[in-house]
DNA sequence: CCTCGGTTGTTGACATGTGAATCATATGCG
DNA sequence: CGCATATGATTCACATGTCAACAACCGAGG
């Protein structure tokens, strides 16, 4: 029996085996969802958004640090992938007219179209692999769980 | 409405944002836990993963394959890490007596001591982090949310 | 014994992630 | 203005992940 007075400092067997599945078919789901991404489009999640901030962008570009801020990423994380996007001509960067320390990123038309062609797969994917999964009342637990955890974490009740 | 004779390839808004923010928060939520691990051990995810399964093993030792097919890695990602963990002295290789191809990954003394210190303070946090934010109820949903998730892709019903 | 197909583990090339250091520029303040 | 400091972005060193190719070895069959 738990005594009810004693703080129990460690998870019982049960949640930790909630832990378990709850983390590890997480994963399992992001990385499928992912792969298909990949496979369809030629693009990786981390592409994806930030194709997704540019082309939702005033002028499809937007300052790096900006964008770094939107997509809650390390700035040097972002300066990485955006050379190796840039390598493959998804994006431009150029230099900023107000702030000669900064550049700019700018979706190319054809990161623009690798985009726009990858969005309906990318969506289907999802509905496919983790919607489809669940029930209705599921998807709204787990929606609340993962509010009850941002709140317990002090985060934004949104994502971004 | 939503015309019940038209399959909807999408997920309507309310799933896609059901979608990013589960995704969301278990990256979140996944990473601070490994980050506590960190700061508290010296661990990392996989560290702790690898000398759990060692300390586990008869005689504190397993073939480098059957180690990788058990935390299911891929054998040259195991590789790579088990190369890093070996710099440190957490494990040791040694040529294997039945087979000449293959090695034996040894759990250290030192790597076992790492390893016993880790685990109430990682649990701790799995608690603190997770467990504590959420109601019995809703880590019984998230529990059998996975399971509705893992039987849709045809996964063990239990990790590992 | 000897060849051939499968296994074992490592390696190389690359993508992706973090944190600290660096460089150039901007900006506030005396 | 001139300087201390802050900021924007990149770079470095490294850890971590994937996949394909490889070298060495096993074991079955001829």
């Amino acid at each position: 029996m738990d005594n009810p007075r004693r703080r129990r400092p460690v998870p019982t067997h049960e949640e930790l085996a909630a832990w378990r599945v709850h983390i590890e078919t997480s994963e399992i789901v992001r990385a499928r969802i992912e792969a298909r991404l990949h496979e369809d489009s030629g693009l990786s999640g981390g592409d994806y958004r930030v194709l997704l901030a540019l082309s939702e962008a005033e002028g499809r570009a937007m300052r790096s640090s900006e964008l770094a801020a939107h997509i809650e990423w390390e700035r040097s994380r972002l300066s990485g992938h955006l050379g190796r996007m840039e390598r493959r001509g998804l994006v431009r960067r150029e230099p900023c007219a107000e702030d000669a320390r900064g550049s700019r990123v700018v979706l190319t038309d054809s990161g623009d179209r690798a985009f726009h062609a990858s969005t309906l797969p990318h969506l289907r994917a999802i509905k496919e692999v983790f919607v489809d999964a669940l029930t209705p009342e599921q998807l709204d637990h787990l929606r609340d769980a993962a509010a009850a955890v941002r709140r317990h974490l002090h985060l934004d009740p949104l994502p971004e």
